[in-house]
DNA sequence: TTTTATTTTCAATAATTACTGAAAGTTTAA
DNA sequence: TTAAACTTTCAGTAATTATTGAAAATAAAA
């Protein structure tokens, strides 16, 4: 396979797995495109690599930066702005986990701790199961929640090492 | 908070968690209804108490059955199917897992190993830097296929007990 | 059989989400 | 200043995804 091809499977790839998981499809490719460039691109560049309008481009890329996935750059004696992705998997994986978190999990939690607190008649059936089930799920979040507030510090090699040496 | 409004607002809170992670939110709420309901639901119940079309709610249960998280059920002496929702928190993360694992991280792993195959010269960046990518998320996403696999097997208190002992 | 109860399907439609492109805004330099 | 280079905005539109509802299919009972 040459790499030209290979590098657009790798961005559909990316965009396809990103919109399963809730995150839109450009804003994924725009991302395995940085991911697979050495250098810094241009609005111009990704425009035409992806095929996207300059709105659109705009846009992703203000959004990628919100998630701290890409970086600005400017370079002396230009005008135009670049745009650089951080190719530390481990770190795009902390980054991705923390603004998860921050987002949806942590909302998540907040109304999960109220939903908690509901008080009723615990002979009732129907109070009884929707106090299992939300004060159940309530602590897997917060498990989860320790576990990226964990992986939020660590070192990629300490981490994977610590998890699958506990699972063997 | 009355007990069902505490209800309403726990299927709604489910159902923007799912969409917000690539689940459709009527089959969230579904689930989320089932979840805080002590028995099984008739197709009916469900359809007047989230308000949705009698098609809805059986394209909707069906895929919470391809999920396994609902499970049909036949009461002797009656026509009607009833809908029942495993209420072990412990059992629906692990199901979830086990489905998202299957139908999208494998695929991706599947495409990342044949990614990493493609060969190139060794002195152009452009070459390094998409070698670099995608070896990188490939094993990245083997570590936390190797975590789902564990995971799968085990016992919830083993499980976050090993898991948040690393950690502190 | 035929009727009745129930479930399933799917074309049509609605709702949501994403994208475009051109105009307005900003910044630098002539 | 004015102009040129570049970025941002957002109303309008396109594409995608979700939902309806009624007809077809299925299954049990009369």
């Amino acid at each position: 396979m040459e790499l030209a091809e290979a590098k657009l499977q790798f961005i559909q790839a990316w965009g396809k797995l990103g919109s399963e998981w809730g995150i839109n499809r450009t804003m994924a490719q725009v991302h395995a495109l940085l991911l697979v460039t050495p250098d810094a691109l241009t609005t111009e560049e990704i425009m035409e690599q992806l095929s996207i309008s300059r709105g659109n481009a705009n846009m992703t890329l203000r959004d990628l930066m919100s998630w701290g996935l890409v970086e600005k750059q400017l370079k002396p004696g230009e005008r135009k702005e670049y745009f650089y992705a951080d190719k530390d998997t481990w770190n795009i994986a902390r980054q991705v986990a923390k603004e998860r978190r921050k987002r949806e999990l942590d909302p998540v939690i907040k109304i999960l701790d109220e939903l908690s607190k509901v008080e009723g008649d615990k002979n009732d059936p129907a109070f009884q199961t929707f106090n299992k089930s939300v004060t159940d799920i309530n602590k897997l979040a917060k498990n989860v929640d320790k576990t990226l507030e964990t992986m939020l510090k660590a070192d990629e090699s300490w981490f994977w090492g610590s998890v699958l040496k506990i699972f063997k």
